[in-house]
DNA sequence: TTTTGTAATATGGTATACCATAGTATGGTA
DNA sequence: TACCATACTATGGTATACCATATTACAAAA
């Protein structure tokens, strides 16, 4: 059998219902739309120029992933984050991701290796260049990368997931000056010890760099009773 | 302050779309809608006496919830299971399970014990009695007392929803004679665990419950090609 | 001035209508 | 008989219209 892998056509976003869902969602993590925030159907409806068929969609989407929530005979808002919620989701995420890791500094492959080092390199220079959007992008790509290797796409679409509602911290972090600094740092211990084959090492430098996160994240949420958001 | 808790009004699903939902849900989960049937809108309008508006909405849900997938330029279709994505939900389980038993078996208060034992109850009356739903019913209660015990909402809507696209292979089971039979007992193991507040104990039998139906899948996904099901 | 009742408005819930297209059937021609 | 073109149909995508209700604004009465 011949390999048709190269003619695959890819399946961008086609429909007026998925560029929505997407423009929504990355406003949303993006903090445009703040947290607590309502979303109006007809407001947004007027803003993207959609029927509000289309918009209804994407709010019960973006309702399940937990992005927006929905009050009772009040209607849709973005969601709102706790300290006890975001405690949970990097508890999990610091399960999942170093098991990931691991699994990744065991199987990683020359180019698997390759792509993961550009990916912290694209970070390195977001850093550098004060470039939040370039930072993200790239932290994605580089955990993507990370659990594609290890053969773990389920457990990706939950830390992808997760780190939406992550997100919405970032909006305080900018009030404050809490930003992390040391995220870029441990992500290189990270890819370090893949590229050493140290399972055990990349679990460890994950589990450490998620300690950390959630350290910063905690002094956000609960000083100043930012707490609901 | 008084408290005025008991005066709270639960918030059955009132609306037609939630009422839709469940019923829908439930239909995949019981296969009664078996897996990679096509879900025709207007069919299921039909059915449910509801209009596409609320169909749509619900389908947009469950595809974000993984139970519904919906194929391009084809349209929705109960989601199909392959051995490989049975096998990462297992081991992701395997990990918030094993996880939050260990954490409830530090912290259960007498009375969180008592819901256990009763959820416990409940299965083995439903085993002996052969009801499958009452089974269903008893486990979910059972694993959600542990997470909520375990203070982790947050690993419990993850593993929830885990639950639901493992569901999809029960329609499997029942043509195969592969039922489990040892997952009671393996659920005393670890009611046993907790109740003896042995955190290391109740984590290790949840590792094996899993790890047993695990199995129990790869036979039934991997044998006669009933692959992508 | 405060309170209460009523009218107006904002907003979500639901149904329906219309459109575009992929798949299918049908018929005609080589 | 085989193949191709055309018409039809099934089905999802999108927009719009209407309804019910919660909230707000306002006015009148105590």
């Amino acid at each position: 059998m011949s390999d048709f892998s190269s003619l695959r056509i890819e399946h961008p976003p086609s429909t007026l219902r998925e560029i929505a869902l997407e423009k929504v969602r990355n406003a949303i993590i993006a903090g445009i739309f703040q947290p607590g925030q309502r979303l109006v159907e007809r407001v947004l409806c007027e803003q993207m120029g959609v029927s509000r068929t289309v918009i209804r969609e994407v709010i019960r989407h973006l309702e399940s992933e937990g992005l927006i929530e929905v009050i009772p005979n009040q209607g849709p808002a973005v969601a709102r984050i706790d300290w006890d919620t975001a405690r949970q989701i990097y508890e999990i995420r610091s399960l999942l991701e170093s098991e990931a890791a691991a699994a990744c500094a065991q199987s990683i492959t020359r180019s698997g290796l390759e792509e993961l080092r550009m990916a912290l390199e694209n970070l390195e220079t977001g850093t550098h260049a004060e470039n939040p959007a370039a930072m993200l992008d790239a932290t994605t790509a580089f955990y993507k990368t990370i659990f594609t290797v290890a053969g773990k796409h389920i457990a990706w679409e939950i830390v992808d997931r997760l780190n939406g509602r992550i997100s919405l911290l970032r909006v305080l972090t900018l009030g404050t000056g809490e930003r992390t600094r040391t995220g870029p740092k441990r992500m290189r211990d990270i890819y370090d010890a893949i590229a050493a084959r140290e399972p055990h090492e990349a679990a460890a430098a994950c589990r450490k760099h998620l300690r950390e996160a959630s350290e910063i994240a905690r002094l956000i949420l609960t000083k100043p009773e930012n707490g609901p958001a």
